[in-house]
DNA sequence: AATTTTATTGAACATGTGTATAATAAAATT
DNA sequence: AATTTTATTATACACATGTTCAATAAAATT
């Protein structure tokens, strides 16, 4: 037996696009269902066969640049030996690369009437990226406040970046974040 | 000349009582504007002349709770002191307490389905505070990001403390925090 | 107390939501 | 290639949204 629909596949497909499409003029919160499917030539019950909203169509696409982001992250971070030699250089931080890379994204991710629901999946990939290397540093139990803490720490700094609208380079970011542990450690 | 007039005082008061009492059976996102007129015997048009949705109604309400967290807040925190002094009583810092106190309050706050605007507020809010102690420390051009990286860094706790029911108290969550804290100290 | 101002009401309208149904068409299976 | 399975469509329904407008009633002003 067949392990996907081909039909499944083209309408989800044609609802992708014409959502990308949209967001081009409109932000998403102002996209209805009615309008996608207009654009899309797809039928209004169709849509609500695979998903519930228009936010469940986004989070698809949503879930691809997370993967986008634990590449960009995965590359040489090796966060505790960073965090605790004190000799962390910034060019391995990959996590404001991959923000501005997508730019255009995180300004929908980060903008007003957003659910919180992508801020949790944003919040869930890094915070698991750096549970990764936190293991050995704390009780189990503190462990997840500890990343917790880590990660949206990290996230801040991208929400005020992207309230400056992402005037700073990455590379700006990154020093900046050096800088910050730095002193952090230092005092 | 009036300042304001009863008939706005009534009819916004009418709907703050409904939307509150609505709130203990259904979360935020499944309330109507419909529903919270029918509670509150007014015209949905009335509504409207005062509100643009549901949230905006909430979020008066919304307000009034950070002020709370002010005060607790401005208690005895002295932030960049305690941050260097390295002498920090746990016991000083009170948002953790506040936010105990709200917890039904933060329930709706951290919920998945509520939009990002509340999350701002509250990121606002702490940012404001942490801002008063930091001024020396940082050049003017990094503070911003210094305080949005210390203010997102607590809230990144009660995301968590909050996905953990608040099963921990007040008190265990203050510990914790000066742990983190010391722990950034001492490596 | 009479008059002026304006918030509220009730009604209507076009549009969107979410769900359900039978008819159709497209894909998978034999 | 014929048959079976199932995704898609067209249509309809009850309900919510957001806006508009004239009529009303409540508050403020004189």
């Amino acid at each position: 037996m067949k392990e996907i629909d081909l039909r499944i596949v083209k309408t989800k497909g044609a609802l992708q696009e014409a959502l990308l499409s949209m967001l081009k003029d409109k932000p998403l919160h102002m996209i209805s269902v009615t309008a996608i499917c207009r654009e899309a030539k797809i039928n209004r019950g169709t849509f609500y066969m695979h998903y519930g909203k228009v936010e469940d169509l986004f989070e698809e696409y949503f879930k691809e640049i997370m993967k986008d982001l634990t590449d960009s992250y995965m590359e040489p971070y090796k966060h505790v030996q960073i965090l605790l030699s004190n000799e962390l250089d910034p060019s391995t931080i990959r996590i404001f690369h991959h923000v501005e890379k997508y730019k255009k994204f995180y300004r929908i991710i980060f903008s007003k009437y957003v659910p919180m629901a992508y801020y949790y999946l944003l919040f869930d990939q890094v915070n698991q990226l750096l549970n990764q290397d936190i293991d050995e540093k704390h009780h189990a139990e503190n462990k997840n406040m500890f990343s917790a803490y880590q990660a949206n720490a990290i996230l801040g700094m991208i929400i005020e970046w992207h309230r400056e609208d992402f005037q700073k380079t990455a590379t700006e970011m990154n020093n900046l974040f050096v800088e910050i542990l730095n002193f952090h450690f230092r005092k």
